[in-house]
DNA sequence: AATGAATGAGGTTTCATTCAT
DNA sequence: CATGAATGAAACCTCATTCAT
């Protein structure tokens, strides 16, 4: 068995050597000026193997997008973990980690953005369903994360709750996107500015926990009752 | 003279029937999957004469770019000049009209967005700079409205104070983006739970509009207290 | 309007041009051993240009098998025209014309085989329709011309009319059809034995004509009489 | 020289593995849009075995031509053993023969007809000589049976003599290959007439048997004699 | 000013065949 | 014997761009 194991083993290496090399370029130049060829010398082999290992040049970006919101996934999941106080904590890490995803691994964010894009959607399905489902799975997992830490932070009171918490839930998604999404103008506002981005986002989350933190009970929608 | 003149007008003419085409077929199919054979059947001319008005397809992209942007401009320039109340309200109203540019003009939107994206960036400058010039321009002049409310704000004491005004305007930056990028995820988790993007826009003003607002420190949430 | 009617004259030129390469080469090595890029090099163009005439290898090829069909119906036709005498001799000129397109055009007999094999039938329709209209066409037309000949055949009393006309026709079809297809096992055969295919040709007509001619009309069967 | 024989009888079967699955999609789909890679899985083997049992895809599909011929070659020698009555008889018989096979393997009947296109011919000589030339050699024996009936009927005095022999067992074979070809375009032209194949088929042997029945002794060639 | 024929580099993909294990 | 990963040549096709008219 060992023998096939290893067999299974060296076939995992040339696909993530690919997957290296791919990555690479994609990351830098952009999914559109990215040949196969480029990526075939890039990884040492021939386009009929990198063909052998993915059918498209789709199929291959689509694997990086999930394995970029899987890499995503388990910075949070990890982060959840560990602090798992108090919601307003939760939360702030949570940002922290987007922050950290931001400026870790740009490429792989504006990967999964062009993937989100639309650029890729429909007609292909059957080709490339299986990552395809699996990448929507992880962006579901991700929302619940959000969710329960918003339910959670109404139930103990420390978030207001004059708000839907859903809709609270959506717009804290929207904005930790906005975070994410600190775009090449932003960037040159802030260095223009000479701010940096640790103090930007660490103000931004000053001000997010703010607009967040509870009222008093008094000030209670009543349709929201059910919540607590 | 008026016969160079019309001449004048006529190439105008030429000019808005070209991108007119244009823009119809790039926002339906986005900017990759048109090509300038479909533009000019579309703009019942030859391709020959697509590329007499302009060089590349890259530029006529641009000038496309630029006519959104300007149009988002005129938008802006327009709400600000109507309602100058309070910033409070300004704000909101830059908001509605954020808002309204991404549902009227979806088009022009993801335009930008692909524009910014840095698929165009350095390469080809000398060719395309001016438009580009111009569409910073209009990107930087967006900003200074943005930091003059803030500023008004602030001076006014109706704006907290307690954040350095430029960083404020930045993020206030950053969270309108945020909005205008609602995406086909988040449309989705709307739908689901039967919310309108009017309802959570408006709860998303409502919210950023409070925690803008300039609080009494006594006030302040004690559990937030470390963050200010 | 001399200017368009040249340019209008060139353009013909080149898809001659085209064609007359395209010919060679799939004369010589078959449909399959021929590649865009050889096509292009033998007429002394680019690759770019053959597909600009034709949007397709299928459809540069179906081209030419309708050339070969217009042909063939052309000296059909054109013979059928002069000998206007007797049903048998009609019938004689006809194989005669077969003969002639199988030994002067082989290439075009092959080509139109392949085509009427169900190599390139359903998938492609749209996109091939025009000229495998025009083929299916003209191969109607040739059935007529020899159903004509056989009808007037019975009409004269000059053909057996102890079969059904319509029966004696199609079969009349499958043996000229067997005509044009001596293949190279019997051209083989004929080499061994010393015996010129005009000889075996001339005989199989005088055997064929024996065959078709009339009986005595007292057997005449009834069913049949319709058609006299 | 038990373990050997199993040995040897399991290669057999794994040959007819292989051969098996790609006759059915050799059939379906015609030589050329036939992978090696589709022939593995349909015989649920990997490619490199399709490679060690059979040097060439070309050797392959040499191979099942040859399977064709030979079982072409079965139903005529027992045809003619069992009806050694009259040649006219036998002819009908190997007539009907012909039918039969071009009825019941319509995929060997066009395999055999690809390869002697002379799709397969020169080139690669020595790789595929073996099956090769047992082909040649089925196919002469089948001429012999052909040319034997021919000269048994003129000898009998039941076919005609004024014509040559080996000229009329030509012919003849000329004919029945018109037969085995009743392409699609005629097939549409009984279906148009609502005539079935038999019927056609039965009105063909008819004609045929008319016209190589036997004429006055009188009119013999003088130079036929040696024939008879 | 307008045309559209011509280009050719570049794209993705397929597949027979080899070979180390 | 059997496997299937690796190869790489060659296939078909697209399209932005140029240029003679």
């Amino acid at each position: 068995m060992t023998i096939s194991e290893r067999k299974e083993r060296e076939k995992e290496l040339r696909r993530m050597q690919i997957i290296t090399a791919a990555e690479n370029l994609f990351f830098r130049s952009g999914y559109d000026h990215v040949s196969m060829e480029e990526i075939a010398r890039a990884a040492e082999l021939s386009k009929g193997t990198i063909f052998f290992y993915f059918k498209n040049k789709e199929t291959l970006f689509i694997t990086i997008v999930l394995r970029g919101i899987r890499l995503f996934y388990e910075m949070v999941s990890d982060a959840c973990e560990k602090y798992s106080d108090s919601p307003s904590d939760q939360l702030r890490t949570m940002g922290e980690v987007v922050i950290m995803f931001s400026r870790e691994y740009p490429g792989y964010l504006s990967a999964i953005r062009l993937f989100k894009s639309g650029r890729f959607s429909l007609e292909k399905q059957s080709e490339t369903g299986e990552e395809t489902r699996e990448i929507l799975q992880y962006s579901r997992r991700l929302s619940g994360f959000m969710e329960n830490i918003v339910r959670e932070g109404i139930q103990k009171r420390v978030f207001r709750d004059d708000i839907d918490p859903i809709e609270l839930g959506i717009i804290i998604r929207m904005l930790t996107g906005s975070v994410m999404d600190i775009n090449p103008e932003i960037r040159w506002m802030l260095r223009e500015h000479t701010i940096s981005e640790e103090k930007i986002i660490d103000t931004f989350f000053t001000l997010m926990t703010s607009m967040i933190a509870g009222k008093k009970t008094s000030d209670i929608n009543p349709d929201m009752r059910e919540y607590l």
